[in-house]
DNA sequence: GTGAAAGCGCTAACAC
DNA sequence: GTGTTAGCGCTTTCAC
């Protein structure tokens, strides 16, 4: 505070009589220098307050340890929350990796791109974080076509609906679809919610999904499916399908109810099964003789515990975590850094298991 | 793509056969080099794709363009997603003027303020936006103290609950609650909703409220009350305190409607307005000789929607455009730019006027 | 109006 | 091990 300005690695020099390349390489390297003079320059640098410059450290090095991510549009789903979620814990990940988060927005995959190219040649951003990739995301083909270290929150998904790193159809220079991701495995997740319902004696249980061919809404029914064909009940199997709303749902499940069997409902998101339940309180208070319905929904969103809906929590803190692990796995096997040994040979591609929360929608008959 | 690497000022200098300086200042102070000269070196840029290094300007002039903002632990309420809102249209306006937003997490206060530390010192960041300031928040005081320039969304509420600018008790070298904010008028949102009531022909209109003194509650009360107080009705005003939760928000609504003569609920949140909206309905459910229940919430959730539940929306993206715009502001006012006369003459605190959502609940008797 | 020189704070080479 | 020499790409004097 004394002095006008900040302290620089010349200032510290000066003051622990070195050279400042050996302020330098204490910072850097501090293995190779001499104990006696780093412990000199650690406390010199102690002394000064000194806090070194990292835009002149990135003009020099060409690394910025800065992460980019695009801000979606809030979707006017239900789920809000998941995203603010998710970006602090990416946030605090980042944070004790040494990285930073900086925001951009996009209108649409091009413009994004674009971004991705402003980003890198102005500011020198390292790597980036997608979400909300699809089918044939012409961003993932730019970054690894680039060269860019990133990965995605979600699976590549084929066209088909099964997960990518699988078919590796030819020799291209770079298979899109193998590239390094993070995902919920919602499979699991509705397997766990299948099985709950049929543990509590449900026999006859119904899906409420997305219409085909969104791979995270089908992945969701595969897991219903699987279990309910491992319990030999396969054959009672029912699904409705509708566009993701609260009056959608609540249609699907009336259509589905007309069925006296049916007994339980495993919904494929929280809005959704928002909508059953209120179709299935109507219908338990028009026909009290009726066996009272189960309901599942999926994401646990704050409604859901709101309304004490069971759901399937996503683990969005693990998810930034590995995501921030895959990233830095790239951004060490770059060239300078021969550390790339160090890091423990990790999996490119981690699917990580929510759990279920089970509340008073698919607890027995109150 | 040609050559190994990206053009320089140099680079496009050689190009257009001027010194380096020249290019320099084509892109900074354009109306200061000749019409002509001009058209080459843009020519020039043009052709090699020059993009200016940021980096680079940055360590030179001391200005990152960079705005920090902490990412808050997600709130469990259930207002979630406006936060989402809010980061997507920051993020889009900080664009638009030529600014980036990075983020950054902490634990507490202090935390936080460390953080700013790190932040300027070794990023060189340019300002913060603050959310979630609270009465005597030393957040503002160590911003203002140390002259970094920033802006709160949400007004510096005194402890009493009345809002700040007002009272100068000292000749403090900092009025910290005289800094620049922007905030939603929570009062115009209730008066709009009690209005709206009273318009319905409604006169006895009670209040959920949360429990005394924050801020934030007591100005949408406030609101509800001064409608009623100007309508002559002040009499009849009714109103019930609770803890922000669904459940609470039941267990009040069931208190308020015992008096019959209350036929419509303003309530402080959308949380509380969707317990109101389930007792409501049990009520009608069991005495339908009551007349039905008209209700508003506030902060237009995404479940508010859901629930077609007529509501308070506030329109964050005019936040955030305010609050870039008190941002440049304050950076252009810094020593180098001589520009502070070309801004407009700003308030630095700025109330915005939220608007009514009309949905079915508070819509004539179904 | 244009150019030349200097330097922001740091690290990568290479000498010593 | 340590110091010296060069820049990274840009802008800011200040001559011309």
């Amino acid at each position: 505070m004394a002095e006008g300005s900040r302290p620089t690695l010349v200032t510290v020099a000066e003051h622990a009589r070195v050279s400042r390349q050996t302020v330098s390489n204490v910072l850097n390297s501090p293995e190779i220098v001499r104990p006696e003079t780093r412990e000199r320059v650690l406390r010199a640098i102690e002394e000064l307050g000194y806090r070194p410059n990292v835009v002149a450290r990135q003009l020099r090095t060409r690394r910025s340890s800065v992460l980019g991510l695009r801000m979606p549009p809030a979707s006017d789903g239900i789920s809000g929350q998941v995203l603010d979620r998710f970006l602090h814990a990416l946030t605090d990940e980042a944070q004790r990796a040494g990285l930073r988060v900086m925001l951009f927005t996009a209108e649409d995959d091009d413009a994004e791109i674009r971004e991705y190219q402003t980003l890198r040649a102005t500011t020198g951003i390292d790597g980036f974080v997608l979400a909300n990739t699809h089918a044939g995301d012409p961003r993932t083909q730019w970054l690894c076509d680039h060269d860019v270290p990133f990965v995605t929150v979600g699976r590549p998904w084929d066209d088909g609906g099964a997960p990518g790193a699988s078919t590796s159809d030819d020799g291209l220079p770079h298979k899109v679809d193998d590239h390094p991701w993070v995902d919920i495995d919602g499979r699991a997740g509705t397997r766990a919610a299948t099985q709950h319902l049929l543990d509590a004696g449900h026999r006859r249980v119904a899906f409420l999904g997305w219409p085909e061919g969104s791979g995270v809404g089908d992945d969701r029914l595969a897991g219903w499916l699987e279990t309910l064909t491992d319990a030999g009940l396969a054959g009672d199997a029912v699904v409705q399908r509708t566009e993701d709303s609260v009056a959608m749902g609540a249609a699907a499940a009336n259509r589905v109810l007309r069925d006296d069997d049916v007994t339980a409902l495993v919904c494929v998101s929280d809005s959704i099964a928002l909508g059953a339940l209120a179709a299935a309180r109507e219908l338990a208070a028009s026909r009290p003789d009726r066996a009272p319905v189960a309901i599942t929904g999926f994401d646990d969103t704050p409604v859901a515990r709101a309304v004490d809906l069971t759901s399937v929590a996503q683990p969005v803190a693990d998810v930034a975590a590995r995501a921030i692990e895959l990233l830095r796995g790239q951004l060490d096997a770059r060239p300078d850094s021969p550390d790339a040994s160090t890091g423990v040979a990790q999996d490119r591609q981690v699917l990580i298991e929510p759990h279920l929360v089970v509340r008073a929608t698919s607890r027995a008959a109150r």
